[in-house]
DNA sequence: TATTAGTAAGTGAATGTTCATTCATTTAAA
DNA sequence: TTTAAATGAATGAACATTCACTTACTAATA
């Protein structure tokens, strides 16, 4: 029997990511993702039921790589600062070092195919970081708060920037790069608002 | 001469909105279009000239009406906390008030028609904004910091709070409701990081 | 070790569908 | 009567998917 070669399931997800990212989703015909990945269209549908399954295994295995990524080198009982700091550098790095993924993750989140992925990684990951906002309210690094108000407040101005900086633009279109310098300050600025005043 | 039907251009550029946000930018054909607008798919050519052009103009219509919903009541010279709850409360409702444009504008936000709109609306808002926070700023209302950052401090954790609303699901896939109390809460979190500690 | 049978990988061309866009014609308002 | 709006059918390109076929590898056999 002859074998699956590997690298060929890797290229088409690949190609499929930039051709997404460049095109939107618009922009993916088989027909081109064939042609990019240097294969027959029938051989994609080999690894991949049809065009949404493609779609769906691609966000879904991406979105465990990022999971992975950020939660490397944490722990949910870390003290408050010290576990914010590590997942906003882990984000931070990895988005920076992989800008095509970011951008498509984020075509992905805000079209259709969302609700179709990862509700299994997305519970354990919640999990996790569920446990980790409770423990620091519980131990008064942290105020009472929503764990969706913590995640928005937390997370999501470090995604804008990256944003800004992906798209090498920032408000008004001028340009802009995302420096570890502003990583900093907007990261303390996000646990000067998160921690309780100390009385 | 037979004058144009104000309505049917409006009939389509919302059908349109409904149709992307329901099956993406991928969903949108024009046969489909006509059909929910109750049209010929030549009628549509009578107002755009192609795809494109209906997708970036119904874009920038959008963003133009946005960006007028968000300034409703605020001057640049306000003072830096009624200004920021003046913006808060215009996004926080004209969002919730208004799901589909809302979800239309982040998929168009993260499509590759994005950067081919609104240069001339974005920048004259950023200006009125850049106003406002250096003014904050030279006030000793708001830490100097650079306008990217105060951006995706200010207003990223309001838009995902939004778009947990708009998708009913909070991280995790709970279920969520956006409550007054918790645009509330985020708001004052967010003013305290921003604001000057006082020594 | 050499040969071969079996099997799934891999293919290019073909299929039928859907797509964006145009065209010849009709309709309705000025 | 004139003019542009409005149309349904037509056009050709691009689309996702399939199919009959070839290739390359494994493993059983001699």
């Amino acid at each position: 029997m002859r074998p699956r070669d590997a690298d060929k399931e890797r290229i088409i997800k690949t190609k499929a990511i930039e051709l997404i990212v460049k095109d939107g989703f618009d922009g993916l015909s088989m027909h081109k993702l064939a042609k990019a990945a240097g294969v027959s269209p029938a051989t994609i549908y080999i690894y991949f039921k049809d065009r949404d399954d493609l779609i769906i295994q691609v966000g879904m295995e991406e979105e465990l790589k990022m999971f992975d990524a950020t939660l490397k080198g944490f722990e949910p009982n870390m003290p408050f600062e010290e576990g914010m700091r590590v997942q906003w550098m882990n984000r931070a790095h990895y988005f920076l070092e992989n800008p095509n993924q970011m951008h498509f993750m984020e075509q992905l989140k805000h079209s259709p195919y969302h609700h179709q992925i990862g509700v299994r990684i997305k519970s354990n990951f919640s999990n996790i970081m569920s446990q980790f906002v409770h423990r620091a309210i519980d131990n008064k690094e942290l105020i009472q708060l929503p764990i969706e108000v913590f995640w928005a407040i937390s997370f999501a101005p470090l995604y804008q920037l990256v944003k800004f900086h992906i798209n090498k633009k920032g408000i008004s279109g001028s340009p802009f790069v995302l420096e570890d310098q502003s990583i900093d300050l907007a990261l303390t600025i996000v646990l000067k608002g998160l921690k309780p005043t100390i009385q």
